[in-house]
DNA sequence: CTGAAAGCGCTTACAG
DNA sequence: CTGAAAGCGCTTACAG
């Protein structure tokens, strides 16, 4: 009898286990998946067999289990960072909101790299997930194709794609009010609107551009003029916002839109080196709550993520084919002290 | 013939490439998997045969393959949170290093509950993994009883357990600096050593006791005295944190050793509601960008992530029966202005 | 050089 | 009521 030769020669199979109990691998099979009582297999053979697994350290096999069932219940999340704290509780709420609905969740971390991304979404594919949430993914509409081809669905979370549905931030409100915040505590503390600068995420990114829309849209609507070479978009890093800023020429009575605590850090760290420029006040459109206590900080724009979350999994029990329409949360602007 | 109901009736197989392509499933499957170099199969087949498969959308069956194959190359992971500077630090670099020796993480959180630390192990084991590395479990011991039980490698990050290799941070040391630092900043800032407490973590948590040890020694050393009741170890929470702060009676010149920036965010709140004590300096065992800008901050412990990690890669790579012997990182220190 | 066949560990419809 | 047998999709030693 030849066995599996490695690592895994050790793991007990139900063939072992029914040796030792003297059972058929079949009842041993239906015993620890639970089908047992459909089958009116004596409650003590079950008993033994069940503390003869415990005693074997046995674990099933999950590899050939998925390949013989019909379903695989695994449900597949790429996400681009997790060591920031929006996508961080996102991460982290899916996995328990999933394990809750009785799914496996398998997330994978893409580093905002379209190749990465799609590489992810085939490796997930590979494990048979049956759905994929494909979060803040820069080409979301190939993978939703790659995904179709299988019969797999895909849904778009933070950044929305055309061929799924998507969920995201209400980015144009949020940052609407964000801005409005920001000017009128500017207003209030330079005892004039002060020209106001937007730092922060990528020209063709669709909610960095929402959000400069948003922005502009509180500007035109107060009667500021808007000037596009106050908006700096360098990408997503605290390098390229700290960069940013070294190019442009913020006077000493400014005020700033940071779009996203990740150009934030670049926006600080810059503003530590320019002591002169402590007046200036700023707002993030992004929660974290050591930066909501900078005293420049005038206000902080949280995303919903339990809401989003929330409205994910309710798209997901729909099942179907959804609409492939946005559906947008409102975000909670956040006032600072 | 008989297919797969559900989702996964789409998805092709070798069969319907082999029929689609006019090749045999054995040479499909040698093509799609690189070892057809091997078989000498004409380049044109291969050719056409991977042109097929793109077509038809392809990917692997991950579970068919693993069944069949020696090895999985699956290394788990399990890590208490993501949504933190540290463990994100953790689980994101974690995936990179494994991605590029070839292996496939797959990492799950377990919100520092032992019982869902022990459910993850399990699952692991069952998707086959080949090593597990623990990160920060209450009870890692059982866990690595559970893994040797089926042949299975476990590691531990950041917190040790008796029974497998343990990588962490040398926390007795880097306290001691942190506490030294602590010390010279508000003696500096008072004129006098002002009393010092110890806020954060928990009784009979590895990590808070040493550096609890640390900070004591560093007291000791510079003949400051020690007091049982300005050590507060609530637990990991913000909450428990702030309701701590609320017990204990602050003067408004003392300094705190901070033991995480979960931690930190308790105290913090708590200090904002408290002005008058904004003398109060404190330093922090733990790294994050912003809380390094508030201004009664004198210090930051930085954990050596990547070192940590690459560490734990060369234990893995060293293979065979490892000391079960702890490794400890020295941390960086990082004072702040 | 290449394909048919065995078998990985499990699940479940089916025969007895 | 219960066990033997088929088969999930793949890989690879083996026969030709």
């Amino acid at each position: 009898m030849t066995r599996k030769g490695g690592v895994s020669s050790k793991r007990p199979t139900i063939y072992d286990l029914a040796r030792i109990a003297g059972a058929s691998p079949s009842a041993v099979s239906s015993i620890l998946n639970g089908s047992w009582e459909k089958r009116r297999i004596s409650a003590a053979t079950a008993k033994r067999v069940i503390r003869i697994a415990q005693e074997q350290g046995y674990a099933v096999n999950r590899q050939a289990s998925l390949l013989r069932r019909d379903r695989s219940h695994i449900i597949g999340m790429i996400v681009p960072k997790y060591d920031n704290r929006y996508f961080g509780a996102i991460a982290e709420q899916f996995e328990t909101m999933a394990r809750a609905k009785g799914l496996f969740p398998v997330i994978t971390c893409t580093q905002r790299d379209p190749e990465l991304e799609f590489e992810a979404a085939r490796e997930l594919l590979s494990y048979q997930a049956e759905t994929l949430v494909v979060t803040g993914a820069t080409d979301p509409d190939r993978i939703s194709e790659l995904c179709a081809a299988s019969g797999v669905r895909t849904i778009n979370l933070d950044l929305p794609g055309s061929k799924a549905p998507s969920i995201l931030s209400d980015n144009f409100g949020g940052a609407k009010d964000l801005t409005r915040l920001i000017l009128k505590r500017a207003t209030e503390a330079f005892g004039a609107a002060p020209p106001l600068w937007f730092v922060g995420g990528r020209q063709h990114d669709h909610n960095s551009m929402e959000r400069l829309r948003g922005f502009r849209a509180a500007c035109d609507e107060s009667g500021q003029p808007f000037a596009p070479q106050r908006v700096l978009m360098p990408g997503y890093s605290p390098q390229k916002a700290f960069a940013a800023m070294e190019g442009a020429e913020i006077p000493q009575q400014a005020a700033i839109f940071v779009n996203s605590t990740i150009a934030l850090e670049g926006v600080v760290r810059w503003l530590n080196q320019h002591p002169s420029l402590k007046a200036v006040r700023f707002g993030c459109f992004d929660w974290d709550p050591f930066a909501a206590l900078l005293p420049q900080n005038v206000g902080m724009t949280e995303q919903d993520v339990t809401g989003m979350l929330a409205e994910l999994f309710r798209v997901i029990d729909a099942g179907g084919q959804s609409s492939t329409a946005a559906i947008k949360l409102p975000c909670i602007l956040r006032p600072l002290p």
